[in-house]
DNA sequence: GCGTCCAGGTCTACC
DNA sequence: GGTAGACCTGGACGC
């Protein structure tokens, strides 16, 4: 037995795993890696990736409070999973399973109109080739939200280090490797001194608390941003009411919601802009916008994928 | 091995 | 409205 830092008592049952094979069907206009490999979630726990096998390997949580581990794979216009549990899975496991992870794919949403976009570009016709265009997140954007908070201000070693911890605070697990990533209320129940030095969140933990009590009370219902009928504008700005989210991470979450006419500008994709563009000279963010002005309402996932095109395209490294 | 410096985005106080 | 400094961590670097 071992104890999480706010003495929750964990088991370390040894139960035996149950396979099960799954497959979830893909619109022809989907492309598993790119979408898995789409930004950093991929790595961040309770996602994790091998990028030799091209397979997606992620811990959900159920509504009855079953937790799986699922490994994904491209197929054949399907995506096919084997799940690892240790209760046997209902049909109703399996729908919610199937429901999550479309969820995650973005399976649901149609790019039609970005590739058909794409296409009139002569720069930019390898994006509807290759079927690029979904990115990758998480089953709710309150993982979302807990993630790009501890991306802020921090390099990629300091960002996955709370987030790795941040699973030790729930009792649930499907193997000693396999945490889940834990609900809004069990966040709330931790102390702001667990998580500023336990998790490590440090200066983050306040916000990361009160992310937490407000969706665990329901006074922050941060699930209707993905349905929000609101202009991109006014949910820029509602997002941006929420403490430890600045305007980065307001428009890096907004892709994440399906909006894509923010570029998001950090110190990386800055110089990767310089680079591409300018030969390494620094220039105004103003300069970079107007560039991809001309792009509208998808000119923030036209510069993503721009600026990410060397992680699939060795002859652009 | 230890100490120092730096990068990273957001918040808050101040002008 | 704009700006400066604080926040915290881990990596890089020098000794």
């Amino acid at each position: 037995m071992e104890r999480d830092p706010d003495n929750v008592t964990l088991r370390d049952e040894v139960k035996p795993l149950r396979s099960t094979r799954l497959s979830i069907h893909a619109p022809s206009s989907f492309n598993f890696w790119r979408t898995v490999y789409s930004h950093g979630w991929c790595v961040l726990a309770p996602f994790s990736c091998n990028v030799e096998a091209k397979t997606l390997q992620r811990v959900l949580t159920l509504a009855d409070g079953n937790v799986v581990s699922c490994v994904l794979s491209a197929g054949s216009r399907r995506v096919d999973i084997v799940v690892q549990s240790h209760a046997s899975l209902s049909d109703e496991h399996q729908r919610e399973i199937a429901n999550q992870l479309r969820t995650c794919l973005r399976l649901n949403e149609d790019f039609s109109g970005f590739h058909h976009e794409a296409r009139r570009f002569p720069r930019y016709r390898w994006i509807a080739t290759s079927n690029s265009g979904r990115m990758l997140r998480s089953p709710t954007v309150f993982e979302d939200v807990v993630k790009m908070i501890c991306t802020t201000n921090s390099t990629w070693a300091p960002t996955t280090a709370p987030l790795n911890n941040l699973a030790r605070v729930d009792v649930r697990r499907v193997d000693s490797d396999a945490l889940a990533f834990p609900e809004a209320h069990t966040i709330a129940g931790a102390s702001e001194k667990t998580l500023r030095t336990e998790i490590r969140a440090g200066y983050r933990a306040p916000y990361l608390l009160q992310l937490a009590q407000g969706a665990a009370s329901g006074k922050l219902d941060l699930e209707e941003w993905r349905s929000s009928r609101a202009t991109t504008e006014e949910l820029f700005k509602k997002m941006l009411t929420v403490k430890g989210i600045g305007p980065y991470a307001a428009g890096n979450l907004l892709r994440l919601v399906g909006r894509y006419d923010y570029l998001a500008l950090d110190s990386w994709v800055r110089s990767q802009y310089y680079a591409l563009h300018h030969g390494g000279r620094k220039v105004k963010d103003s300069t970079i916008e107007r560039h991809y002005e001309q792009y509208g309402t998808w000119r923030g996932l036209f510069f993503w994928l721009e600026m990410t095109r060397d992680w699939h395209d060795e002859k652009y490294r």
